[in-house]
DNA sequence: CGCGAAATCGAAAACGTTTTCGATTTGTTA
DNA sequence: TAACAAATCGAAAACGTTTTCGATTTCGCG
């Protein structure tokens, strides 16, 4: 009923605890046939090292923290997806909290973190955060830390990222391309870096194409877990304002969809009347009518490199070596769909 | 730099290390003026108890397991959300696996999270399970274990579900109600109960209605991550096999979601031509067009009531009481959208 | 056989906490 | 003031592992 230990491997053996334990990690410095006959003990008694105590002894945990803005997030989800598979491969656990974009939550989920000797933290800001002292504080203890999808800048950091700002141009220059004149911006929140940059590169498509750059074409919403509402209310209140729009670069896929599915009530046609670029590529976009045009944001290997990273720190502070930041750019795609269209 | 101990404390202090322990803790055998004390010096140098420590000490980890087949899944998505939420109520941490619907994945992650010495587990099993010698391993050595949504019947462990046979009754009953003849159903795998349940309502509803049931129009899919293909697949051969079926209900959102797709884009008129229900109430069934009519399915409540089971039972377990398996059962209810109408 | 080197082993400390139980001090009452 | 109870404290063991360092044994070789 009591789990083996050590001490009764050794007492079966009639040998030292030392020696079972140096034999089962293959020390040099005990024979082969000991180390054998160790071996065989251990998996008869279905030996279990106590992790508590291993953790005691050699201060890691073998675990990290993943703290991530909100769970129930189709991207979000596919970067765990990829955290968790690759932490799985390197023998860490993965402790998943979520900040609910909320700069308060986000800083004790650290602080619980930290109490808990995580090995390290990946770390998705919550849209909330402007102050980064809890993430210094962090690293200020030597415990790595690894930012994804929504950094800051001003942190140095590994991070691991996208070029927001180029996808976010290429998603502009493809409704230029396509002949739109007027295109509007359905952005994000405005502290989160991922949201400024793909405002900056929709604005920079819109100068370098010699089209005015109109601050009232912005519509800005939270993309909360009400995102699909406000695509729905930002297009209704477009057709409002502007009736001369035929086009728009929107944040995000699922409010992209929600002003499709207004535009399609209300028997505005896409592309003909407007078209429409979303952001991410995630999968609902090939099934909407019509078929939604996106950039392709590769969240299952954003979590993959976020983990690699925070490894190689790990190993790298174990022996005692420098560090440096790193930043790793995943490349985005345009992905064509029927929601844009070049019209004769 | 380095963390405090309680030894610097006491030392500081001038006093033992037993007594701030037991300061620390609120124990009556250390009088308030030291108490304070020690509470005071013990937030100065910033103290945090060694979790490594107590946790050697007291046998807990206060972390507990969840393995789920699919991540990236919305409904598990929801359900993972009710858990952490609830655990951290409590002060729990939670690591999560996945199982990828595989069997050996599934007995593998329960072991890692043993050797981690969790200090409880909730599962949903794999798809292909159906042994579960690795379940009763587990709760042979006092570890309790909660299921979820997808469950065992055999195993005498707590569970949370809901009653998916009655709500594939209903939902069935709904597509009768409004007219429905030939009504086809789109099943989940073979193994999971979930899927057998559903299976077995959609059966009996058309019994009790003197329908027959005929066993050409059950479809079945894997429900994996190519769902919205299985959709279109399955309902484009259906209009190949079967030109009479006026109705289907269908094991999930997702795959209804294909179907409709397909329906679209043959111009088959839903629900003029055929009527469909689906299953999870999914936030894109009521973005499709037509919006999908469907059973709602409490993912987050789930996961919180499985939190909470787990939790009354790690209590439970810790005062010595006996533990006595409870099934719980959440509501459904039937959410009639435009895929489904009474036609004059 | 003797000597040094190499191979093999084990005692013990350490990680930081919790908790038992005995020791000491303080307070109370006759 | 004596005697006892209550309050307050601390020594030490324990949790199970890892690792250092010294002790012992074995071996090779002259």
């Amino acid at each position: 009923m009591k789990p083996v230990t050590l001490k009764e491997i050794a007492e079966t053996l009639n040998i030292s605890v030392t020696t079972v334990s140096k034999a089962l990690k293959d020390y040099p410095d005990v024979s082969k046939k000991t180390r054998k006959l160790v071996r065989e003990t251990a998996a008869q008694l279905n030996y279990r090292p106590n992790s508590f105590a291993v953790n005691l002894r050699t201060k890691e945990s073998k675990t990290i923290g993943l703290i991530i803005p909100e769970v129930v997030h189709h991207f979000f989800s596919t970067v765990i997806k990829g955290i968790i598979a690759q932490a799985e491969k390197k023998g860490y656990f993965v402790i998943i909290l979520q900040s609910n974009e909320s700069y308060e939550l986000e800083k004790k989920q650290i602080d619980l973190l930290m109490s808990k000797h995580v090995d390290g933290i990946l770390i998705s800001l919550a849209n909330e955060t402007s102050d980064f002292k809890h993430i210094t504080d962090v690293m200020d203890q030597d415990k790595p830390i690894v930012m994804f999808d929504k950094i800051a800048k001003i942190v140095n950091c590994s991070k691991v990222i996208i070029d927001d700002r180029k996808a976010a141009y290429m998603a502009t220059q493809h409704l230029i391309d396509t002949g739109c004149k007027r295109i509007a911006h359905f952005r994000g929140p405005l502290l989160p870096q991922n949201s400024i940059d793909r405002f900056l590169g929709y604005k920079k498509a819109l100068l370098d194409n010699d089209l005015p750059y109109d601050s009232s074409l912005v519509y800005i919403c939270d993309c909360s877990d009400k995102s699909f509402e406000e695509g729905k209310n930002n297009a209704a209140q477009l057709l409002k304002d502007h009736s001369d729009v035929d086009g728009i670069f929107i944040n995000t896929d699922m409010v992209a969809i929600g002003a499709i599915t207004e535009f399609n009530k209300r028997g505005i046609k896409i592309p003909e009347d407007i078209s429409i670029v979303g952001f991410s590529n995630w999968f609902m976009s090939s099934a909407i009518t019509p078929t939604l045009s996106t950039i392709d944001q590769p969240g299952y290997q954003m979590g993959k490199m976020a983990f690699k990273q925070l490894y190689k720190e790990l190993k790298a502070l174990k022996q005692q070596k420098e560090v440096h930041p790193k930043i790793i750019e995943l490349e985005t795609s345009l992905v064509k769909r029927d929601s844009t269209k070049t019209l004769i």
